[in-house]
RNA sequence: GGCCCUAUCGUCUAAUGGUUAGGACAUCGCCCUUUCACGGCGGUAAUAUGGGUUCGAAUCCCGUUAGGGUCACCA
């Protein structure tokens, strides 16, 4: 194949949807194992949808996802502006151009007209459609209506009992009647173009080879077919990619759960699971390989293995995902990561060695998915705990257990040198064999008294980690306080 | 409702006319472990349905059913 070129077209309604980041992807995905162009283009026709700050928030998602375009706003390749808000005249010219060979149409027909002719068409079970009733008005009306002001649209003339067939990558052959197509308005009455109109003009102009987009938009691909055809233009390869599903089914939607990449990257998820996880949403290399990084799956890519059956978004599979690649993190991002996260907590007015820390993710790892989890599940490591789990206490707080555990505070304070956990592990040891009891007596009292919880990292290892001071002052805190 | 798309374990999917229908996540059980995890081993679990075509169908064709998308001066 030669000058591919594949765009993903948003329009900034303040964030970018999973969905999108998706669709993304594989335009991107595609680009890059075919030595194409990613081109980023902003859909801003709708004045009324204007989100301060979106499009910059939509330009961090996908750089933070690794989604690097190649065209787009500030990085201009020769086909700008990139933003369609700043394409104004180019499409009204266009639209002129169709008026002029009658494939479109001066609509002066009032919002009521429209609504009134909907409602009779819905009450009759009949599919909506403008009843192409200014299309009859001469050009002397046409005239006289423009010079009097008043308001009109261009309207898509959508010729009557031809059929519009088209090959889709992923659908194959796909027909519609042009009976089923209404004339869609192009251009609307504030002089701003509609998506139909816009985006046909804009990927024939920045010559787009493969048109990759979501499924939502098949069936208004025959209006996009036509207004090629209308052009006398080459029609782009579509390829119209399956839905993100939620668990119910529907098109995955906002109410039921987090849709906005921030939203995952907020909750600690990584890019790299998250672009791993939804590559694997509708496509597959075709082996029993699940964990990518962005190199491979470049490699392994094609459209023709994408799916065309919707796919719902499990979470539990994402979860999975994030922790596999957490684990493979190297140490010092791991670091990295971790410091900033205590930058961002409750814990930033403390310091801590980049050793301690390291300790600490040492013995976490196996225990959670990403380093704010750790501040979540091991704040022991931070500050001395403010409070102890009730169930542990009831079940491991006995009337002797303060006793024993000052006297295991005695001797760990008679510790001199300690090299390793196992330094706190004989003194236990030894403590129970003198008590006749099983060194689970002491081990979980201990535990939650210096964790305040019952789940974590070996004792022997919260200690180590803590240090023998903390250790002791925190038994002798519990055993006032419990 | 019209039009269009889709249909393999709960979920993501493999198998492109011949397999005991495979893998992964989840789930369950056992082992490891004086906690929680990790890990190891094993189990439950699917071709929506009815017809064709064929020696042979998850796979090709038709119908049915179900789900989804779309029917805006939003994208």
């Amino acid at each position: 194949m030669e000058n591919i070129r594949v765009r993903f077209a948003p329009s900034p309604t303040g964030y970018l949807h999973v969905g999108g980041l998706r669709t993304a992807l594989y335009n991107y995905l595609f680009a890059k194992r075919n030595s194409g162009k990613f081109i980023l283009r902003i859909e801003d026709t709708d004045q009324s949808r204007y989100v301060e700050g979106a499009v910059e928030n939509l330009i961090n998602a996908l750089k933070w996802a690794g989604l690097e375009f190649d065209e787009g706003p500030d990085k201009d390749g020769g086909f700008g502006p990139y933003f369609q808000s700043q394409r104004l005249d180019i499409y009204n010219k266009y639209a002129a151009e169709l008026v002029e060979k009658k494939n479109a149409y001066y609509c002066f027909c009032t919002p009521d007209r429209l609504t009134t002719l909907r409602d009779e068409q819905k009450s009759k079970n009949l599919q909506a459609k403008y009843d192409k009733h200014c299309l009859s008005l001469s050009d002397a009306q046409i005239k006289d209506n423009l010079d009097a002001g008043m308001p009109f649209v261009i309207r898509l003339n959508v010729p009557i009992g031809e059929k519009i067939v088209f090959n889709d990558i992923i659908r194959n052959r796909v027909e519609f009647d042009t009976a089923t197509i209404d004339d869609q308005v192009l251009i609307k009455s504030d002089g701003f173009p509609t998506y139909h109109l816009a985006n046909v003009i804009d990927d024939h102009l920045m010559e787009i080879s493969h048109v990759i987009r979501g499924e939502e938009w098949l069936s208004s691909t025959p209006k996009h077919v036509l207004l090629y055809n209308f052009f006398g233009w080459e029609i782009p390869l579509f390829a119209h990619l399956p839905l993100l599903l939620n668990p119910d089914k529907t098109k995955l939607s906002k109410r039921q759960g987090d849709v906005a990449v921030e939203d995952y990257r907020a909750k600690g998820y990584s890019p790299e699971a998250l672009v791993n996880f939804v590559a694997l949403l509708g496509w597959n290399a075709g082996d029993d390989k699940e964990f990518y990084y962005m190199d491979e799956l470049i490699e392994k890519f094609s459209l023709d293995r994408v799916n065309n059956s919707g796919a719902v978004f499990d979470i539990q599979k994402l979860n999975w995902l994030n922790t596999e690649h957490f684990r493979k993190l190297p140490k010092d991002s791991l670091l990295n990561q971790l410091k900033s996260d205590i930058a961002n907590s409750e814990f930033n007015d403390k310091k801590y060695s980049e050793e301690y820390l390291s300790l600490v993710i040492d013995s976490m790892i196996e225990r959670v998915a990403s380093t704010k989890e750790i501040l979540e599940k091991s704040p022991y490591f931070f500050s001395d705990p403010i409070s102890y789990e009730e169930e542990s206490k009831t079940k491991n707080w006995k009337p002797e257990t303060p006793e024993l555990l000052s006297e295991l505070a005695k001797r760990f304070s008679l510790l001199e040198e300690i090299t390793n956990k196992h330094d706190f592990e004989k003194p236990l040891k030894e403590l129970a064999a003198e008590k006749g009891i099983g060194a689970g007596k002491l081990i979980h009292p201990l535990r939650l008294a210096v964790s305040g919880m019952s789940t974590g990292p070996g004792v022997y290892d919260i200690l180590y980690i803590i240090g023998k001071e903390k250790t002791i002052s925190r038994i002798e805190k519990a055993v006032k306080a419990i």
